[in-house]
DNA sequence: ACCCTCAATTGAACGTAGTTCAGTGATAGG
DNA sequence: CCTATCACTGAACTACGTTCAATTGAGGGT
């Protein structure tokens, strides 16, 4: 019985990740605890800690999957979406939209999870990050063509920092009167004014 | 001697804020402890708790002021601006941008803090976001005159949170390659893409 | 000047976290 | 079947925010 240890630690660790999936998606990151964990998992709170170096581990394995799904969501939108470029920006930005509100808890703790300061970024998260950022990239590169290469990446950080920020603070504030449709029409407003400056 | 006891209250109150806003400036939320607090200020742990709550109010003092300061750095950049509304709204948002660089802990713990999930916004949040709000607001009339009212306001909460969005992500991975200049020109980008000032 | 009352102040103690590690028990190879 | 090894256990440790019984000292009455 070759690695019958190893069949457990794998069995644990994907126990694990999904307890703290669901937790984190029902009551939030800082409702994750150790010992809660452990109880749910039915072992030792000494088991979490051979399978994940502390909890931030954890957390970033959940964060990996929250992100991916997002992405995923963010690339049927678009497979779903028109030709036109500028509505492929408006249907991609409107998914993400709808994934944070969907996954309000969850991609908070995208965000919430606290690095070490001189930590950088983990390798999943700029796979990600590119891919998310190649989605956006090339419907503008069709809306904008012969743009310097380097404005062409600025303009692709800062739209998605726009949208990113709307959704952020329209959701924030969610109990204090900013409406999904809401949210919705200022994206489609940044967006569509923004290429439509130039039509 | 009527009022001894409450000069002092007072007097430490004050310099509780003020050591915690040293503290957050400097080493971030996450580093205020209560004890430490006690020791700075030489008084027993306990007495925190006669002048505050608890450390999540005291630490809404301190982004009460932070938060005040930002609005009056973003007023004073408005004032030596030019007529023109366009770079009003650019020359607005790099003053936010600014302060958020140079205040970086500070402004990060305006939005760190968690509140409780029914609590509603503190009263003077509302009231600096309302000014700031304002600010925007008016040069876009100029730009935009005869839109309807709610359309405006959305036009307003858009862009603000469109460079609230910039600034966070440009300083969160600021170690890991966003300049301030790039910072800077995804602002004046988006803002004088969006109201069609092509250069 | 003295004492007395009561509220402000103290800091040890409490509850609850994350994390560790010596003891225990199961595993895989001989 | 035995045994060296290593994963698992959970009590213990540290570090928080917060509380509260005991103590102190201020302000008024005599």
């Amino acid at each position: 019985m070759a690695g019958k240890v190893a069949e457990r630690r794998a069995a644990l660790r994907e126990n694990l990740v999904l307890i703290a999936e669901r937790t984190i998606s029902k009551k939030g990151l800082s409702a994750l605890r150790a010992r809660d964990l452990a109880a749910e998992a039915g072992c030792a709170v000494g088991a979490i800690y051979n399978v994940f170096g502390d909890l931030t581990d954890l957390v970033l394995t959940v964060n990996a999957r929250t992100f991916h799904r997002l992405g995923a969501d963010v690339a049927e939108a678009l497979a779903d979406a028109p030709q036109d470029p500028v509505e492929q920006l408006v249907v991609m930005a409107q998914a993400y939209h709808r994934f944070a509100a969907e996954n309000h808890l969850a991609w908070r703790a995208l965000f919430d999870v606290e690095r070490a300061p001189d930590e950088a970024a983990p390798d999943w998260y700029l796979k990600e990050m590119g891919r998310l950022f190649t989605y956006i990239s090339d419907p503008l590169a069709v809306i904008f063509p012969g743009r310097a290469a380097d404005e062409h990446a600025l303009l692709t950080r800062a739209l998605f920092s726009s949208v990113h920020g709307i959704v952020l603070l329209g959701l924030d504030q969610a109990s204090s009167g900013v409406p999904t449709e809401d949210i919705d029409r200022m994206i489609a407003l940044v967006l569509r004014q923004f290429v439509g400056a130039v039509k």
